[in-house]
DNA sequence: CTGTTAGCGCTTTCAA
DNA sequence: TTGAAAGCGCTAACAG
């Protein structure tokens, strides 16, 4: 039916095998020949039947990308970045798979056994991984195996994987096989978050209300490690309060509203409130409003990410950057094998606080000489 | 060196084929066989090799989703919603391909051969289409290549392609072989342009800037006809000045900064400002308050999309609301064939006037006496 | 219900 | 520099 490589060899009057050399390019051809096979391309209109080429070479020219919630421009930055990596032009035509996970450990793993399935060449797996044991465990499988296959594996924006506990000693040889662990580029979600709350201290904020994202998650787990950090240094005593001004919900803008709301019945004096992300902090910022409390005066707000939007906001936020195109972009690099591994296979992007117009010293700026 | 259906087969003590249908499961096999299988399956880790049994089938799981900006989630929502419908619960775990062409036409014909290289089962194009006619015609010729070799070709979010000039005839046989034109889900793009303007005017407002998106794109020419078409409606004098009160950009937050900036220059005495998108909105708004004017006190805006951020933003902002989860998923489910065609190929989805705190009635609401 | 037998279209030694 | 031939791993008739 569709037009196959013995036909662009007839056409061209060479062998079905000088038309495959001709087309991937790696190796000798004369040039005579090669334009001759090249007319009958075109003039037949042929395409490369990916899978048969996949299945006798043994390798596909598929990439899988992972993420949370491709709606959410977080992500959809990373991707972009990761795919812009294999343009055409710079990486003859890998096609970049993004698959949305919906932040749901299974599907994690039902895509990683699709791309696994497709022979993939690489999976970069992008944002805060589910720290439930029996997932990480069913990952970690997943993942060695797709590493043993061949697949380069490169986790971007969460942590490294815990060692696999106990067999570091058999597994010496395999590693030389493997590649080891899967590379890694971190985010500094704990530096960025201490940093953030020691901003809001320093302008005298004592009673800073905490808008987390998901408990089980690494990310939100590491914000909020720095938060406390920072409160810690501050002042030990503010470290009993965090837990009742904490509030956990989902990375969208309701659980800012909905958190807002809550963390306000419980201490209505809340000067402060950090959000688990930028687009929570819109929601927090809704609640507030509707609360009928401005936005530094009343009380101050900061995001984290720096998505484009928040420096448009109003007022415009406070929020702690990622570059994570940057982060993206290197992840796609390491996954292409363009770029090689950072040392100790994982590299920590730096993160970079933003003061914007959200926060601001609390009106009554009284030095928390009771607290203290 | 990987597992192969015939190591399956062995362990099980069945034949490759047997192993195979257990595993298609769409072919009887007894309870006790199938269970064998399975186990050996599961035993020896065996995933299948994907490019074999697509070529072996002559079919592939792969669903390509061409869009312009995964980073916008103006495309990110769509996207999502065309992945939503492929599921592995839901089909078979279908793999959808998300492809950022970044708006460029070479990259999106390079994307679509790359989709039909590997078989795509459906290709999904999202978002305006340029309107070049070289391009239209390129892309015509490789969207009737796809179709022809049995990949599903859906639009979403653009017009159908304009018809291919004086074949008709002898496209009558062709079409009941590779089912025709391209399925479309097409926007209401003109019809909500038109309502919004038609806001506007009846809130008093006449000298309405319009910061467009880029020149050549269906969805730019469609809003731009809407937004036109309501000003004629009301008085053809505003039309003369519809010219000088456009300006062309990106769609993004610059050229809502950048064009209204311009305008202002043209026309200091603006009362409204019309953004391409929400995202362009944002600029506006910004490049507003750094002049000193108020919205919607001195100046109302308005978007378009209505993306999640617009109804938190400060003021929140009066647009249109595309549907644009329900069209992706609906343009899913045609590519999949899971939801039969619409009458004429093409179904056009409503859009909303969410008419919100941005747009308020001009300052000194002289009733255009001077103009009509 | 299960096994046998051909390929699917391409890549890749191995020769020439 | 080119061709011949042997698969890659799976599916799909076709028997039985």
């Amino acid at each position: 039916m569709a037009v196959t490589l013995a036909d662009v060899a007839a056409r061209a009057g060479v062998s079905a095998a000088t038309v495959s050399r001709v087309l991937s390019g790696n190796y000798p051809v004369a040039g005579a020949t090669r334009s001759r096979v090249l007319r009958a391309v075109e003039e037949l209109e042929y395409v490369v039947n990916g899978p048969a080429s996949s299945l006798a070479a043994a390798t596909s020219d598929l990439v899988g990308v992972l993420v949370n919630d491709i709606a959410d421009p977080f992500f959809g930055i990373m991707a972009s970045a990761v795919q812009s990596e294999m343009e055409p032009e710079k990486a003859g035509g890998k096609l970049a798979v993004v698959c949305n996970t919906g932040g749901s450990p299974e599907r994690e793993l039902t895509y990683l056994t699709l791309l696994q399935r497709q022979r993939a060449a690489a999976v970069v797996l992008t944002g805060s991984a589910v720290e439930d044991p029996a997932h990480t465990e069913a990952l970690s499988t997943r993942l060695r195996r797709l590493a043993a296959a061949g697949t380069r594996v490169v986790l971007c924006g969460r942590p490294p994987l815990p060692e696999a506990d106990g067999d570091s000693g058999r597994d010496g040889e395999k590693d030389a096989v493997d590649g080891g662990a899967p590379l890694t580029v971190a985010f500094d979600n704990r530096g960025g978050a201490r940093r953030l709350t020691g901003h809001l201290l320093a302008l005298g904020h004592r009673r800073i209300g905490y808008v987390a994202g998901p408990a089980e998650r690494t990310t939100t787990r590491h914000r909020l490690e720095g938060h406390r950090a920072a409160l810690a240094d501050h002042d030990r005593a503010l470290l009993a309060e965090a837990e009742r001004l904490t509030v956990h919900g989902a990375y969208d803008r309701s659980s800012g509203y909905d958190g807002t709301l809550e963390l306000l019945r419980r201490e209505p004096g809340l000067t402060a409130v950090l959000a688990a992300n930028d687009t929570v902090a819109l929601g927090v910022c809704a609640a507030l409003r509707e609360a009928g409390l401005s936005i530094p005066g009343d009380v101050s707000v900061a995001g984290f990410d720096d998505l484009p939007f928040s420096a448009d906001a109003s007022p415009a936020l406070t929020t702690v950057r990622i570059p994570l195109h940057d982060a993206g972009a290197r992840a796609g690099r390491l996954a292409l094998g363009r770029e090689s591994a950072p040392p100790g296979g994982v590299a920590t992007v730096r993160t970079e606080l933003m003061v914007r117009a959200s926060t601001a010293a609390p009106r009554a700026n009284q030095p928390a000489a009771q607290a203290g």
